[in-house]
DNA sequence: TTCCAGGCAATAC
DNA sequence: GTATTGCATGGA
């Protein structure tokens, strides 16, 4: 078993699954989880199960760039309740009540011209293409990996700051690695599964939300001993 | 008060 | 091509 495979093992025993990403319609809760407890579902990799839930996935992952999830989550409660889960309500908005509703995500000037930008071309994309993705106005790397393994159910592995602080803190990367060369070392040695991809991105999360806040701490993390 | 969060685009060098 | 900067809220 490859470092990889390893760490991904003991995080799944530790915390167990993640059941990413967050959906508004599922109650259900894990007390053991960091940030909100709401809409998570452990151990089901059915959803989305509608474009609807779709929709909504892709808006959060605009949503929480360089944001908190429950910021984020506050943002895309208020989008339902006004009814602009849905891609021609949100074109139809007027912009500044669009910006209003999803200002407790932070950056809302922008995020409202990239949710607009989206949900133009939300209605053509069956199975998007990374490149797809990337020519939409605020979709970076991050996000259009993160819609896709979690909003279209490709295998495609998310990198973000967390994955690099942790691998560059066990030696297994420099911390000015690319983007794309995370993303290659991380697939190359796990197996090209969803469920994988889903879980393991969502536990390096948690992980690092738990040991890699204070940059003091960094030695502690016990996955220096595996 | 300061720092940080499930980044991205624009600009400067 | 690489480094820096602006964007913004809410919690620790």
């Amino acid at each position: 078993m490859n470092r990889i495979e390893k760490i991904y093992k003991y995080l799944l025993r530790t915390y167990g699954p993640q059941g990413w990403w967050p959906l508004t319609s599922i109650k259900g809760s894990n007390p053991t989880k960091t940030g909100s407890l709401n809409g998570y579902h452990p151990g089901d990799y059915s959803y989305p199960k509608t474009k609807k839930q779709r929709f909504e996935i892709c808006c959060g992952t605009i949503l929480t760039q360089n944001t908190s999830w429950s910021n984020a989550e506050r943002a895309v409660l208020k989008l339902k309740k006004n009814k602009l889960l849905d891609p021609a309500t949100i074109l139809m908005c007027d912009e500044n009540k669009l910006k209003e509703m999803i200002r407790p995500a932070g950056y809302y000037n922008q995020k409202a011209r990239y949710l607009k930008e989206f949900s133009k071309v939300f209605g053509k994309m069956k199975k998007p293409s990374r490149e797809d993705l990337l020519k939409i106005k605020g979709i970076g790397k991050e996000t259009a990996d993160s819609m896709l393994l979690y909003a279209f159910k490709m295998p495609t592995f998310v990198v973000d700051a967390y994955t690099k602080r942790i691998l560059s803190n066990l030696d297994m990367i420099q911390e000015t690695e690319r983007y794309d060369a995370v993303k290659t070392l991380i697939e190359s040695n796990l197996p090209a599964e969803l469920e994988t991809y889903q879980e393991f991105h969502a536990l390096i999360v948690e992980h690092a939300k738990r040991h890699y806040v204070k940059k003091g701490e960094y030695h502690l993390c016990p996955l220096l001993n595996i």
